[in-house]
DNA sequence: ATGGCTTACCAAGTAAGA
């Protein structure tokens, strides 16, 4: 029923993505996550830990591989928990080498999947530079997209991306038009990823929904002033396979939560 | 249009997040 001989159906999947805002103050909440859904793989971001100081152990517990990309200083960071094997590809975005920001993780599972993890720049800190790095990290990540799609891999990018891509994609009102998370440069090379042929998961399957997947700490939950800047992002095979996608708000609701909530989808 | 939160740095006040 479930892979196996020659001729058989692939096994049906469950993809996450989860932006933590420091994984060891959100254990518990990844847990829970895991537990209640039991994605086969899940994408977290903003660790903010070096890979030896990730709490692997209790995910490990609970039948998950993990593997952490971490960075001094506390920031960026991210990691990948599998429950499903898994052989990791890259742990760095190609073509910025003294590029030393935990934002990418690449791995091949066992059935043939190429998935990336993506923590991309913010972009509002750091001036121009820190907007143009923005910028230099999306062209290598279309160019990288590229390669992936002309090699014909089933290929997934799932992360907080930082991009409201339509105006339908935050609450009226809840950022200024000149942030950095709706620039037009920014739109554009999100664009330029979906012209490559990725299918934005969460839209293909609703895509009229007000749909959120950050709100900021404070009254913004409540009131449902969101951004949707997490996304799933998958190739023409895989996108054939989507069967569900959707944002799980639970672990926002908890107590102590991070500020954003995963994004997930099934691939039948 | 931001920091009113939250986190990591590491012990007081920054910097970053979005």
């Amino acid at each position: 029923m479930d892979g196996g001989g020659p001729g058989a159906p692939p096994p049906r999947l469950r993809l996450a993505s989860f932006n933590v805002n420091s994984v060891r103050q959100r254990a518990a909440h990844v847990r829970r996550f895991l537990e209640r859904q039991r994605p086969d793989l899940l994408f977290l971001q903003e660790t903010r830990c070096r890979a030896e100081e990730f709490p692997r152990l209790e995910f490990e517990a609970l039948g998950y591989r993990v593997h952490a990309v971490g960075q001094p200083g506390g920031r960026n960071g991210v990691a990948l928990l599998g429950r499903i094997p898994f052989e990791v590809v890259a742990e760095a975005l190609p073509g910025e080498p003294e590029d030393g920001q935990a934002r990418y993780l690449e791995v091949e599972t066992e059935g043939g999947l190429r998935a990336g993890g993506v923590y991309l720049p913010n972009g509002n800190s750091g001036g121009a530079e820190g907007f143009a790095y923005k910028l230099r990290w999306m062209d290598r990540l279309i160019d990288l997209a590229e390669a992936r799609l002309d090699a014909f891999l089933p290929f997934a990018l799932l992360g907080d991306f930082n991009v409201c891509p339509t105006g339908e994609d935050l609450a009226p009102g809840a950022l200024p038009p000149t942030d950095a998370l709706v620039s037009p440069e920014v739109r554009a090379r999100f664009r330029a990823l979906l012209h490559l042929g990725l299918t934005d998961a969460l839209r293909a399957l609703h895509p009229h929904d007000r749909l959120y997947t950050y709100w900021d700490y404070g009254p913004a939950f409540e009131e449902n002033r969101g951004l949707r800047i997490d996304h799933i992002l998958l190739s023409p095979d895989l996108a054939e396979r989507l069967s569900g996608c959707g944002v799980d708000i639970a672990p926002r609701v908890e107590p102590q939560p991070s500020d954003h909530a995963p994004v997930w989808c099934t691939l039948r």
